[in-house]
DNA sequence: TCTGAAACGATTGAACA
DNA sequence: TGTTCAATCGTTTCAGA
């Protein structure tokens, strides 16, 4: 996949920003030393690019009233429908993120529900009326110990 | 886990800065039909709550160089070590989720490497490396299909 | 819990080194 | 790429309903 030049000022915008997406475009200006606008202008330049594809907001989902997290590993009976499960997998709100992965699995798909009744109508009632489905197998979090994003330092420095 | 009353204007503030955590409150008010200092307000209170836990930018793992992203199941020899191994795993920079979970393992975590020369001194220097750990089995995600948030509405309207 | 007003700070674009 | 400047716009706080 395409790679993109970034030094180390962009690296370090973008790890303040990983860390608080609203940090004032200022506050990282100071901290690097050069002015507001130039930094305001290397994050157009990293969005035009590619490497920024959005922010969001993090919510506790138990909070919210979404006790259950799980993950569920999908064998498909003819990999030739692939494509087709991912967007019916996609219609599903409560996954929130789907993989193509090598394996005992297929596909592989993260969901919040509200409780164990509500994972089971879902895995039941929408994710094996997906035609094609082989066999499913289900992981339940019992706890999110740590969720973080990737650590940009890890790269060339 | 505590909940939170959380009503429909919550709920639609939540839903804009979920998808765009940038986006101005005074934007978010004019959407809603409230003032901008409510909304203020509102986000002040999800937030000291607890349901709004941070936000954060998304960045393309593939353009930041990171090609390869895995899933690692981990079987301990005694779970009493648990957490010791979760703050052991935490030091590892490349891990981005770990997850207690039921079944075949007990742990769960997601990485990105930048290659897979990458992934197994990660796995072999770091992970293995890990006192008590005994068994892992590594899902090579050969493909993101989607990644979003918890779709707020699924809940009581 | 809301509003409006006011002060302060941030963003953005243009012009230029 | 960077800078400064200036206009615009957003954030935040407070008093009051």
């Amino acid at each position: 996949m395409s790679q993109v030049v970034i030094d180390a000022i962009d690296r370090k915008i973008l790890k303040y920003l990983i860390t608080n997406a609203r940090m004032p475009f200022l506050e990282i200006a100071r901290k690097c030393g050069i002015s507001g606008a130039a930094i305001h202008q290397r994050i157009k330049k990293l969005d035009e690019s590619g490497v920024i594809l959005g922010s969001r907001l993090v919510v506790d989902p138990k909070m919210l009233g979404f006790d259950v997290c799980a993950y569920i590993g999908i064998r498909l009976q003819d990999v030739s429908i692939l494509m087709q499960t991912v967007d019916r997998l996609k219609q599903i709100p409560e996954i929130v993120e789907c993989h193509f992965i090598t394996g005992t699995y297929n596909l592989f798909v993260k969901l919040y529900c509200v409780d164990n009744e509500h994972l089971m109508t879902t895995l039941c009632d929408r994710i094996l009326a997906i035609p094609g489905i082989s066999t499913t197998q289900t992981y339940i979090s019992l706890n999110e110990a740590f969720q973080r994003q990737i650590y940009v330092d890890c790269l060339h420095d």
